[in-house]
DNA sequence: CCCATCTGTAACATTTACCATTACAGTGCA
DNA sequence: TGCACTGTAATGGTAAATGTTACAGATGGG
């Protein structure tokens, strides 16, 4: 899958754990180990959907907007990387029944996986992450 | 996903509906639009499995080696893009609590998800494929 | 026995997707 | 007014995916 569901969780485990103040670009980047501009890019899509707020301008930065119980692991991946289990499929021969057809078939079967894989990511919130993250250490 | 998924689907639904005969990589190729080759290799892992049977020279091709309903989904999921699901993690910063320890979480909450993925996958067979793409038309 | 027809694979070329980087406008604060 | 941020578009580089070529090995038919 798709990095930026990586980046955004990584980014909201770090804001967690700064509840206080305003987090940059910056810092998360390079927590992250990447440029400072798809930590900003990613974030400006949580952004959107109510998940931090953000604040241009000296002592800016980014903050959490929610409870971190509230946002669950489902939310980000619907966010950052819906439709990212259909498998890909090549433009097949539609004077053959198989090709004509497989695209349609696959995808459907396909949107019933990424519901259920629904189930089993809304279990996870950003508060499980960060509780995970503190027993490693 | 991976379109190497895709395109084992489409092979062996291909040759289910061709089970007195072998098919030719060819064929499968045009019916699938890629390239022969491709097709070879795929159907190379499906032959390592079991799966299909294979011969070379004249009058050769392939063949299904298995009842239509024994083959899952999941099953050539495993074979074609086991692994897949993880997200994309880029290396990050082993000083920052949250970087050293992301990728681990991350990891087994994802190895959750592709056992959970598993459940749903094996709901459906070749012949449910078989069946559907018939339906299509 | 030799030739035509396949698979099996490796090597190389090309296209595409991903990501880093640069650049700069807009915003906010002191 | 000047500095410190975000927001975003544009550009370039690099790795991954895919197509293409090439050829060895198997098989069966004249």
């Amino acid at each position: 899958m798709n990095s930026d569901f990586t980046l955004a969780i990584h980014s909201l485990t770090y804001l967690a754990l700064q509840l206080d103040r305003m987090s940059k670009s910056d810092e998360i980047a390079e927590s992250a180990g990447v440029h400072a501009v798809r930590i900003r890019k990613v974030l400006s899509l949580l952004k959107k959907h109510g998940i931090i707020k953000s604040k241009e301008g000296t002592g800016g930065g980014f903050i959490f907007a929610k409870e971190l119980n509230e946002v669950s692991l489902w939310e980000i991946y619907m966010i950052t990387s819906e439709g990212t289990l259909q498998p890909k499929c090549p433009d097949s021969n539609e004077a053959c029944v198989v090709g004509a057809n497989m695209q349609k078939v696959l995808f459907s079967i396909f949107l019933g996986a990424e519901e259920h894989l629904g189930e089993y990511l809304k279990q996870y919130t950003i508060k499980d992450i960060v509780d995970l993250i503190s027993k490693e250490k």
